[in-house]
DNA sequence: CTCCAGAGTT
DNA sequence: AACTCGGGAG
């Protein structure tokens, strides 16, 4: 199974990363608050794209508190374009616990950090990491496309639990920081190089079509409150987004029930 | 069409 | 285990 010994792995990684280490916004200054925005921006999303908002986010809100003090509406307005607006608000809540719960420390325990709306097995271990230098030990994307190709580079269907063994022992224990930034950028440039080896994971997934999609409307229905100044009624954003009114009540009553957007007296607002 | 530093709900 | 959640680039 081992077909590359680990220090010589090790040295392929570090050696792209010295060639081809990308510059990002969140590793230009590392704090727990900006690695754990860019993890959120980061799930689901592509680099540039978090890229492209990270700064304008921190900017807005510089740290724990001021996040936590804003309303979930400008969080939401700034977040147009990311996409997953759910993503804003269990940021916007992970916050009010650091600042209350945790006296705006954010603990670096991938367990404790798990309990975090929003925050899964992954990206708990990616904020230990890249916030904190743990050696925490995670899968994701770029990792399975690393050590599939590496590592099982004929094999139809890997599991994680074949990669995880694999994961734990390249781990640089010296540096995880560096050690999974150099494996972020490694995989990316792999993918483009090998056609996405990440695609021979049992654990990987097709998305559903995005055009006509709940999602596609509900995007739209959020879009326009957060361009609205005072809150739209069910016919007006029927109208706007040229969806069925009917539908666009039934997405308006679950974004109500997700805490996305709120109603008062017919009228939906953020 | 595909995927993206995944997570929460059912 | 299967669904659902945005939006843009390639």
């Amino acid at each position: 199974m081992q077909k590359l010994p680990v220090a010589a792995f090790r040295r392929a990684v570090y050696s792209h990363f010295a060639k081809a280490g990308r510059h990002l916004p969140w590793r230009k200054k590392v704090t727990p608050y900006r690695t754990f925005v860019s993890e959120i921006m980061l799930q689901q999303t592509q680099v540039p794209r978090a890229a492209e908002f990270f700064p304008r986010f921190i900017k807005r809100f510089p740290g724990w508190k001021r996040l936590a003090e804003a309303e979930l509406k400008e969080v939401l307005a700034v977040w147009q374009g990311l996409g997953y607006n759910r993503r804003a608000r269990f940021l916007h809540e992970a916050a009010k616990r650091v600042t209350g719960e945790f006296k705006g420390r954010l603990p670096d325990d991938p367990a404790l950090l798990a309990t975090l709306p929003g925050i899964g097995k992954a990206t708990a271990a990616s904020i230990a990491a890249f916030g904190f230098n743990r050696p925490a030990v995670f899968i994701e994307t770029n990792i399975r496309a690393v050590f599939i190709h590496h590592y099982f580079p004929t094999r139809k269907s890997v599991t994680d639990a074949d990669l995880l063994p694999l994961v734990e022992r390249a781990l640089d224990r010296k540096n995880p920081r560096r050690w999974y930034s150099a494996l972020m950028d490694y995989g990316t440039a792999l993918k483009r190089l090998h056609g996405n080896p990440a695609r021979r994971s049992a654990h990987h997934v097709r998305q559903p079509g995005f055009e006509g999609s709940s999602r596609q409307a509900r995007g739209a229905l959020v879009r326009c409150l957060a361009a609205s100044k005072r809150g739209m009624a069910v016919t007006a954003l029927a109208k706007k987004t040229s969806l069925n009114e009917n539908r666009t009540a039934e997405l308006l009553a679950a974004l109500v029930k997700e805490g996305l957007v709120k109603e008062r007296r017919g009228c939906f607002l953020l």
